[in-house]
DNA sequence: GACAGTATACCAAACGATCGGTACAGTAGA
DNA sequence: TCTACTGTACCGATCGTTTGGTATACTGTC
């Protein structure tokens, strides 16, 4: 099987147990590969499949999330759209989210450029929905700023709390609250 | 010396790595402690040390920020009071949380609750200020839970896109967020 | 079609290192 | 002498990684 195939074992594996918890025999079990099989397909080992992961994220969010931000059709439904698909990708908000774990552990450095530049495409993703909504440039950075906060922090709070209901909230109220005037 | 005086190192290197990868060889190195030290100090071992990292922690929330909440004074007053010491919690939006980031990893359903209690003591504390400054009881849960999400959520993406600007103004239009009409 | 060569996919077993944890003999202050 | 504490040495288990190899499928060459 191609390689890809096991990335979203992978990606399971490593949202709930981070990087350092996510070991070699969690993920052999997870993806019925044995360890010299992981090696033969990661040969950078356990940085190589994290790696892997993270790169399997950012192309996710792009033909998911970014393509419709920059798809046609009113912003505020665009951002509904968005805010359908963010609810997919955090389960309702029951699930972590693999960036914000990713951040901790050993050999965080390795990884950090990478989850930021996919947070920073996600940025940049929503400000030009909110550029070509007529908000100029320093307002559209700074809503979508919060936007990601709002998405974020969401996330976090639900998780911790075992309460949906504060992602659901705060996702269903999120495209108006960054179109509405200030 | 008392087992207290360990629980910043403690805190600063759970923090950094995570449950697993903060190995006895850090905490031995970062404490200065030998290991027979750290397991009479600490004689449930590892989960003896994170449970009382957590406890720390919520004690210091408790005295420096919960505290202030209940304390007399303008609704607003007491919030800004809040935010400037979470303003420091989280050294300005350099450094992640503390409990978001124990969330994950090897036995994290033995750390949940108590990290899910300390978290929801916070949002009591804040609704509570909402509730005397004549909001509802719903409105005032409403509002406090959107707080943390803020406050979470700023840090997560401050901290990932290497942007503390991000968390000061979050922090610094929280208070007046709260408090205006919607 | 038969045959050697090559690439891919997989695994069992073992590697040295480090993991969390323990046993015990001290040592220092009361 | 008792209690609190610590350094050293060690334990079995598990860590990430590597070695050496097998099974299958494809690719040319004859």
């Amino acid at each position: 099987m191609p390689k890809e195939s096991y990335i979203p074992s992978l990606l399971t594996l490593f949202r709930q147990y981070g990087y350092d918890g996510a070991t070699l025999s969690k993920i052999s079990e997870a993806t019925g590969l044995g360890k010299a099989s992981l090696y033969h397909h990661f040969p950078g080992g356990k940085d190589d499949m994290v790696k892997s992961v993270l790169c399997y994220s950012a192309s996710w969010l792009q033909e998911n999330v970014l393509s419709l931000l920059a798809a046609e059709g009113a912003p505020e439904e665009r951002l509904q759209k968005m805010c359908d698909r963010v609810n997919e990708l955090y389960a309702g908000g029951t699930e972590p989210c693999l960036l914000a774990i990713l951040q901790s552990g050993t050999g965080q450095d390795l990884r950090h450029a990478q989850i930021k530049a996919t947070l920073a495409a996600w940025l940049e993703a929503i400000a030009a929905v909110l550029r070509e909504a007529g908000w100029d440039e320093a307002i559209a950075q700074q809503r979508s700023e919060e936007a990601l906060v709002a998405i974020q922090g969401a996330v976090m709070v639900s998780f911790t709390l075992d309460n949906p209901a504060v992602f659901q909230r705060v996702m269903q109220s999120l495209p108006q609250t960054l179109l509405q005037q200030s």
